[in-house]
DNA sequence: TCAAAACTGCTATAATATAACACTCCCAAA
DNA sequence: TTTGGGAGTGTTATATTATAGCAGTTTTGA
């Protein structure tokens, strides 16, 4: 993400916290910056690295509350494979999160579907299990890395 | 899974091992058997915390070894979201795993679709993206735990 | 203006996972 | 039959990821 739509998110997730009566903090907007302004999903500690330098030594809480309150508003998913967070640009929650996710490059791009799959949303009811969240990820090589 | 299906697997197993020429080793066998005889995800500590009443004061890596080869002969999945694993009962190797986990009880169904969803297919090919593997974790409550 | 809620900073520690190296076991080729 | 190499183990140490708990600060709203 360029620094000019890094800029523009900031404004969007400021509105929203506004508006929600939440707090958008100089912590929460570093981690934000931080974030967005990377090409791929980023680590926790990749996070509080670049933290250190926009604060004085911060410690692992400081980036995993902010990770942890985006995530909860939506503005934010944790890439479970590799242990990693990238910026949702969805202005909306969804229940499910997908990516997919190059091997080569590290970068993860995100498909927005709303609904589970068909064959999956059939499976759950044939189980008679109610879904409260899903996520895919989908490993690979992206096209860049196909055609270098 | 009981121990009758459990003691099969076992057979199948090291059958599996001796015709690629594989060695199906004491600490692969007691890992087998922990994580068929749970009836739910189960993580390498706990995993090695069982070891530890069958071996003498085992120690992670040997949790892990074991897991890493049943994992890559399709024996086991690894749960991102729970970091946990279980046994896979398909007997072929695939390239996607799916799994409905129950956030009140723990367990585990596994549901074996052969192939991604299309939704997700599209996307792919939408990206020119090259599918290497993939995964679906879908969080809800079981049928047992919605009717208790 | 003050109480409550939201948030931060910090210490400490939990939980998960792997690198590296010496040693053993087993098979198969000489 | 020995011997060499690959597969596997045992162990130490350490890396990586994540959270609990508590004291203090900021913000808000009654």
């Amino acid at each position: 993400m360029n620094k000019q739509d890094v800029k523009k998110l900031v404004q969007v997730v400021e509105a929203y916290c506004t508006k929600e009566g939440m707090r958008f903090t100089d912590p929460r907007r570093h981690v934000l910056e931080i974030v967005a302004a990377s090409d791929k999903p980023i680590g926790a500690y990749d996070i509080l690295a670049r933290l250190g330098e926009r604060l004085d030594n911060p410690k692992p809480p400081t980036a995993y509350r902010a990770i942890e309150f985006f995530e909860q508003h939506g503005f934010m998913h944790r890439i479970e494979s590799l242990n990693a967070y990238v910026i949702c640009y969805a202005d909306h929650r969804h229940e499910g999160s997908q990516f997919m996710i190059c091997d080569v490059c590290g970068k993860a791009i995100e498909t927005h579907l709303c609904h589970l799959p068909a064959d999956l949303m059939a499976r759950t009811r044939a189980e008679g299990f109610v879904v409260s969240g899903w996520s895919a990820e989908i490993h690979g090589r992206c096209r860049d890395c196909l055609n270098p």
